[in-house]
DNA sequence: TGCTTATGGATAATCATTCTCTTTTAATAT
DNA sequence: ATATTAAAAGAGAATGATTATCCATAAGCA
């Protein structure tokens, strides 16, 4: 969430190349996921987008999860419970740190996973593409309740 | 699966040390869980489980499922598109690297994982207490095709 | 052997997600 | 601006994994 509004002119631009169309729904959901840093459920964004398009249906959200998925554009944190989560600003493969209790999620700075993907690289001869790193525990404002 | 009667025999120790009643379908889905390195879904724990007791039912599985998860002996590794899988080998926590192409699931040894989560919770403040560490690639065997 | 109660089995319910089908509309050409 | 047309939206049904319900059965123990 650095700039949203460049991130979403971005995606924008990203649609229009590969000929995929602009439409009201697609800018508010675009919006929805690009203003915020809570890695927002598909709930969250339809409850978001129904503010100012309340005839929104789930499923156009759904629709537009999968886009954004396949040009790369959001990213998919699955839950072991089914309830997956996005992230719309950085796109791309990188730790979580989720808090089990309020279940937030923040994105940790994890300076030794490239040493640590290429120590398992290394030992196994397997060629990694990508990772799913999930760190779970209980977040600072938790641990004093 | 060092051990398979071995693990069998502590889990059902366990069991009826929390006096649990150890039925012959609890005993047959113990012994799937503990005789495969597969990481198994629940569906195959089923299938196997069928052989035997053709008459087992869904829900039994799953109830044990729940109950294995709950005494902490057996793994739950999500995946984003619901499938759950499962291993009762190593019930604690620890990285697989999974081949893109054949959907083998293996257990790399990866020393640097615990200086990782410290690093983390030192930075954040965070009490981590579990992980979900998945890292993706093509095994050597898929590779050479 | 009988009693008690947890567990098993069958099936319905749930919940996130996907599919289907019809209507609407964005993008392009006229 | 208007017409065209194919993509996208909307509504609701379908799916698939998982959970809940409820009755029958059998494990564990006196």
């Amino acid at each position: 969430m650095n700039n949203p509004q460049q991130r979403l002119d971005d995606i924008l631009k990203k649609l229009r190349q590969r000929e995929f169309r602009i439409t009201p729904q697609r800018i508010a959901i675009l919006q929805a996921f690009v203003s915020t840093d809570i890695h927002p459920s598909v709930e969250y964004v339809y409850n978001q987008v129904k503010i100012t398009f309340p005839t929104t249906s789930l499923a156009t959200v759904y629709k537009t999860v999968t886009l954004l998925k396949e040009i790369g554009e959001i990213l998919e944190i699955g839950f072991p419970d089914g309830r997956n989560r996005y992230d719309g600003n950085k796109p791309y493969p990188h730790p979580h740190l989720i808090c089990t209790r309020c279940h937030r999620i923040i994105d940790p700075d994890v300076s030794l996973l490239d040493r640590l993907t290429s120590e398992v690289a290394q030992a196994t001869g397997y060629q990694i593409t990508s990772h799913q790193v999930e760190l779970f525990g209980v977040c600072p404002v938790c641990q004093k309740k």
